[in-house]
DNA sequence: TTTAATATAGGAATATTTCCTGAAACCACC
DNA sequence: GGTGGTTTCAGGAAATATTCCTATATTAAA
């Protein structure tokens, strides 16, 4: 009888949540529990010592590889399984990179994400098909990707303002001076080689950090 | 006894589908389909002629907004729910417009999204609170169709910035005051109702008023 | 032709950006 | 375990930009 895995949700959507819950617990893992973002993560590890943690990486409060970074300086021994709907090799290069042991795309049939469970507790490191494909059809690389040159805070608030979160939105949800994040923002675009907010947020388009979001097309 | 609801699902996140099935099933709603985008959502309405579909707009193979057009068109008895991660009122606006009887974040607790379907297939309509306030608070025109809301000038403008011109140049352009481009900017912010750079640009994205010329340049 | 809307821009108060600088923490490597 | 590089964080000062408000000529509409 295997030892049991237990493992804490991460994600903002409760839908999703839910969803996962009831996955893992049909295929006999144990959710001890739940959070809506970083930093009632991080209040969650403590009380429930998972051992396995299943996230999503575009999250309001943190970052996610902010809250990963600060997760694993914490409880060393943890281990991620990012599950997020972005399926661009960058931010799965990233991860991995960053010590996650799993990449799962949300659009991928939901029985990887148990599959992936079960590989990371046994200590492999799982990506979906389609990840592990575009990372082998992607020659991105480290030079020609600009975004490789942030660093990982930079990178988290990148995306954050990408994503149209304000400087002191952010500030707020970092806990970081606004002068932090002002100066993070210039040492971005100076990194990017970039001028305008604009060009900016193009950037962020064409590497599908932001979603390209419908509207009448 | 009431009479059964049947709702038909369409995500491109099983994970989401499935969440929603739960939490619709828990409630005695039946669940008689789901798809996992426009095209195939097509067919499931011609196959169990659903009562209501809770559908995502943003989804790869159809825009949803044309999905609810086709489907409508075909089908004009259907009531739409639209069930999203956008909490942009614009996006909720055009929904409501286009004939949806419903929208409901996906940041919202997954009860909503019950009272949503029971409300809807009462006849009424059904905002989530989050999105009812943004409308509320939100002085967005009728037309949320910047091309539409804005002054000639203004959506020249628009252009100009969303193409990555900066104040000055665009100024110089049209032999304006940068202070004139300044103020203009402003008012068209107003105008839309957006706060952010970013948020400027996505929508000058989604209304394909730029086109994504990747990384090239 | 009166009214309303548009194009233009100045002013004053704020806020943000741009560089520079520096300190603390963290990492890597020998 | 120390040494050197990188990363995180943030203050200061000057330059710019944004936010509202107001105002005037012009144009379109009633």
């Amino acid at each position: 009888m295997a030892t049991e895995i237990n493992v804490l949700l991460v994600d903002d959507h409760p839908m999703i949540r839910q969803g996962c819950r009831q996955l893992l617990e049909q295929n006999r893992i144990n959710v001890s529990g739940e959070a809506d973002g970083g930093k009632s993560a991080m209040m969650q590890v403590g009380k429930y010592n998972p051992d396995i943690v299943i996230m999503d990486i575009s999250m309001d409060d943190l970052g996610g590889f902010e809250t990963m970074r600060r997760m694993t300086s914490r409880a060393p021994q943890l281990k991620f399984i990012v599950f997020t709907m972005h399926d661009n090799p960058m931010f799965a290069m990233r991860a991995i990179r960053m010590g996650a042991k799993g990449y799962v795309t949300k659009s991928a049939p939901p029985a990887l994400l148990v599959e992936a469970v079960k590989k990371v507790s046994q200590g492999e490191v799982y990506l979906s098909h389609d990840i592990a494909q575009a990372i082998a059809f992607s020659n991105l690389s480290p030079a020609e990707d600009p975004t490789l040159v942030l660093t990982n805070r930079e990178f988290d608030i990148f995306t954050m303002i990408s994503d149209g979160k304000t400087t002191a939105q952010i500030a707020l949800d970092l806990s970081l001076s606004q002068k932090t994040v002002s100066n993070y923002l210039y040492q971005i675009k100076q990194k990017l080689g970039i001028k305008t907010n604009t060009e900016f947020t193009k950037l962020a388009f064409s590497f599908d950090i932001i979603k390209k979001n419908i509207m009448g097309d």
